[in-house]
DNA sequence: GTCTATAAATAGATAGAC
DNA sequence: GTCTATCTATTTATAGAC
């Protein structure tokens, strides 16, 4: 990463990594133009090639830095915790932020996913697996201490991930559903992100934990 | 849809429109080469205008049927099915065949998803819709039969398409982690598509059902 | 219905001045 | 580090013969 010694307003660099990271998120990676990522960052395309080489060593940075702060924010989140329901609440919890604080990182991972990774470098990788490391840490912890029973780590992880992912991706959906009315009356759209986490905790708890009965709260 | 009286090798349009599903899959609707389609489909790239008019008219087309075969399936699946939970049960075991059946449909879904439903026509707006009404449906017999308690649709919709479309979407990427190692020992990454279908059930039974304890199968 | 040839626009990328 | 101008390849789409 050659980051430039100092410029005058507001490093380009930077401008030009969050004019990309809407712009992939929006169109994907073919969709997207480097001359609409250079118009909205308000910088002269060559430096986008002057800085990032390629359209798709740009990508990779935008890639990178999503999971990045992903599991960065994952691991800091379930830090504090105390049991291991509690570590899942935190997990979901921090995933769910992070995703609405950077609306751009859910669409770039669907797409990814949707490509079967074809552009994940080894880091990219590392850094996906890594949450997935995190909820197998979470149940092994869990069972270790009689709070779990058995459940298979990558079957939970998808649970949880795609139901988040897929929730806060279907909003632009869900408001065009509702706009246009093609399903009538019959269908109810409406909860907040606030009780997606705490339905996917309830689940949870309900699923895994050992001990009696759990509270409806979504 | 102007379906052609007849033709002599099997129908050139059918040809086209696999090809295209492949194509739109792989890459998406800007990465999609109409070249390619022809190329694919062994049929000059001018008959695809013929029967298709435009590259977007073609991928509608597309959209269109695999919705409409994901929701048909769907809804022949659980015509049977007594109870609530057997109805939950047959739908998800529905969304795994067909998406097993034609791979094609899970990556186009994911990819729609992240851009917003963008090129929803009403029509494939509607059968989308259709998709989470029927969980609706299913959730409002269960409730009413006393057999299920209280619980968010759309919610219970996301969990349930959320887990099966990125089980089955990041099959490739499950590959390229245990080829390249990049997790290392720590990582198992075992488990088929039936044991996500037999999960879920797990998952759903403990969370909606009224009466006692369920067993693990996952 | 099928094919060839080509139009017309756009995209990623770079050379070279400052 | 920044900008203009441009090259080159590719892509959607169509005209028109058969």
């Amino acid at each position: 990463m050659p980051r430039p010694p100092k410029s005058r307003r507001r490093d380009s660099r930077a401008q030009v990594l969050a004019a990309a990271r809407a712009e992939f998120a929006a169109r994907g990676f073919p969709g997207a133009g480097v001359d609409r990522i250079a118009a909205k960052a308000r910088v002269n395309k060559a430096m986008i090639y002057y800085h990032f080489a390629s359209k798709i060593g740009l990508y990779r940075e935008v890639l990178r830095d999503g999971f990045r702060r992903l599991t960065d924010n994952a691991r800091q989140a379930i830090a504090g915790a105390p049991t291991a329901i509690d570590r899942f609440d935190a997990y979901i919890d921090s995933l769910v932020r992070t995703a609405r604080a950077d609306p751009h990182i859910v669409p770039i991972m669907l797409r990814e996913l949707a490509g079967g990774g074809r552009h994940f470098d080894a880091e990219t990788l590392r850094l996906m697996g890594g949450l997935f490391l995190l909820v197998q840490e979470i149940l092994d912890e869990g069972r270790a201490a009689g709070e779990f029973r058995e459940a298979d780590a990558l079957l939970t992880h998808f649970m949880v991930i795609g139901s988040t992912l897929l929730y806060v991706a279907n909003e632009p959906i869900r408001d065009q559903v509702r706009r246009t009315g093609v399903l009538g009356r019959a269908a109810r759209i409406p909860s907040d992100h606030a009780a997606m986490a705490r339905h996917l905790g309830t689940v949870l708890r309900r699923t895994l934990c050992v001990a009696g009965e759990v509270s409806d709260d979504a």
